[in-house]
DNA sequence: AGACGTACCTGACCGC
DNA sequence: TGCGGTCAGGTACGTC
C-alpha cells in the first residue's frame, strides 16, 4: 500500500485528469471491502460533478458538488487507475466508474481498502478520521511537535512513526526509510528520542517522503499509480527489503527484524 | 489509557 | 507437481 507517497501520487493523477468531470454510471461488482461498500454509493455518486480531489492521511478525498465526499482508501494492495476507454475487466476490479471522457476502475486484491461516501458536513465526524496525527508535509509537522507527542512513549520509535494518531502516512516502508536516513535506530524507545534527534527525524521523513513523491510514488507488487503507469521510487529504497545486502552508507549487511509482527529494516553499524 | 496481538483476504514464493 | 508455511504496503478491534 501504498503509504503518503503513493496516494499522494495518486491524487495528483486523479487531478490532472478528471477534475470536472460528471459520473455517468457506477458499477460495483463485489462491495465486500474491509469496510462494506455502501449501497448508496452509485446512486449519490450518478450525476455529480468532481468539483476537487485531496487527500487526507492515506485517504483519497473526492469532493463533488452535490455536498458529498467520495473517501477511498487503498488498504494493502488497492489501485485506483483511470483508462480513456473501457479496459478489459481484470480479476479483482471491484468497482468501475463511468465518466464522460474517463474510466476509473477500482482493483484490489487482498480487499483491505475502504470506498464510501459521506455528507461533507459530516466528514470531520466520521471516526477514522477523529483521531488521526500530524500530516508530516505540513510545516506544522516539527521536531518539538514530534517530541511533545512521543517523549512518554513506551514504544519503540519505529512503531511510534506507523502510529497513524500521531503522524499519519508513514507506513512500514518509509517508517525504515526515514529512520535510516535520521540515524536513529528502529528499536530505540521513543521516549530516549531527544529533542534534537525528533528535529533530524522529522526532516528525514520530510525529505523521504518528497523524493518519494517526486519519483512517483514507489511500486512493490501491487500498486500503480492513476494512470496505470508504475513508479520507479523502488529502486531508490536504501534498507527496506534489502536484508543481507550492503549498506549504503558503510556496506556492512542490512538486518531484517520484527517489530509488531511487521519488518523492519536498519543498519545496525550507522542507526546503532 | 496505552500497548499489543490478531483478524480481515489473496497470492507469491520457498523448502520439502 | 503439490503442499504447507511464511510473507506482503493498513487498519480496527479485543484484551490485557
Amino acid at each position: 500500500m501504498p503509504e503518503l507517497p503513493e496516494v499522494e501520487t495518486v491524487v495528483r493523477g486523479l487531478n490532472n485528469t478528471v477534475l470536472g468531470e460528471k459520473i455517468e454510471s457506477v458499477k460495483v461488482l463485489q462491495p465486500k471491502l474491509r469496510i462494506p461498500i455502501p449501497d448508496n454509493l452509485a446512486k449519490l455518486l450518478v450525476g455529480a460533478k468532481i468539483k476537487s480531489i485531496t487527500r487526507r492521511a492515506k485517504y483519497i478525498l473526492i469532493h463533488l458538488n452535490n455536498n458529498y465526499t467520495w473517501v477511498i482508501h487503498l488498504g494493502m494492495s488497492g489501485r485506483l487507475t483511470t483508462h480513456n476507454k473501457m479496459p478489459p475487466l481484470k480479476k479483482h476490479d471491484h468497482v468501475i466508474i463511468s465518466l464522460k471522457r474517463t474510466t476509473m476502475v477500482y482493483n484490489d486484491t487482498r480487499r483491505f481498502g475502504l470506498m464510501i461516501i459521506i455528507k461533507d458536513q459530516s466528514i470531520n465526524d466520521y471516526s477514522s478520521f477523529k483521531n488521526l496525527g500530524l500530516e508530516p508535509l505540513e510545516k506544522s509537522f516539527t521536531g518539538r511537535k514530534l517530541y511533545d507527542l512521543i517523549h512518554k512513549s513506551n514504544s519503540d520509535i519505529k512503531s511510534v512513526l506507523m502510529n497513524q494518531n500521531i503522524v499519519v502516512g508513514v507506513g512500514n516502508i518509509y517508517a525504515s526509510e526515514s529512520l535510516f536516513s535520521a540515524h536513529i535506530s528502529p528499536l530505540r524507545k521513543a521516549s530516549k528520542i531527544s529533542l534534537k534527534e525528533c528535529g533530524l527525524l522529522v526532516n528525514s521523513i520530510k525529505s523521504v517522503l518528497n523524493e518519494a513523491i517526486k519519483s512517483g510514488g514507489s511500486t512493490l507488487r501491487d500498486y500503480v499509480s492513476s494512470s496505470g503507469d508504475k513508479g520507479y521510487f523502488q529502486h531508490k529504497f536504501k534498507v527496506y527489503d534489502k536484508k543481507g545486502k550492503p549498506c549504503p552508507k558503510c556496506k556492512s549487511p542490512i538486518k531484517r527484524i520484527t517489530q509488531k509482527g511487521r519488518s523492519t529494516y536498519y543498519c545496525q553499524n550507522c542507526q546503532g
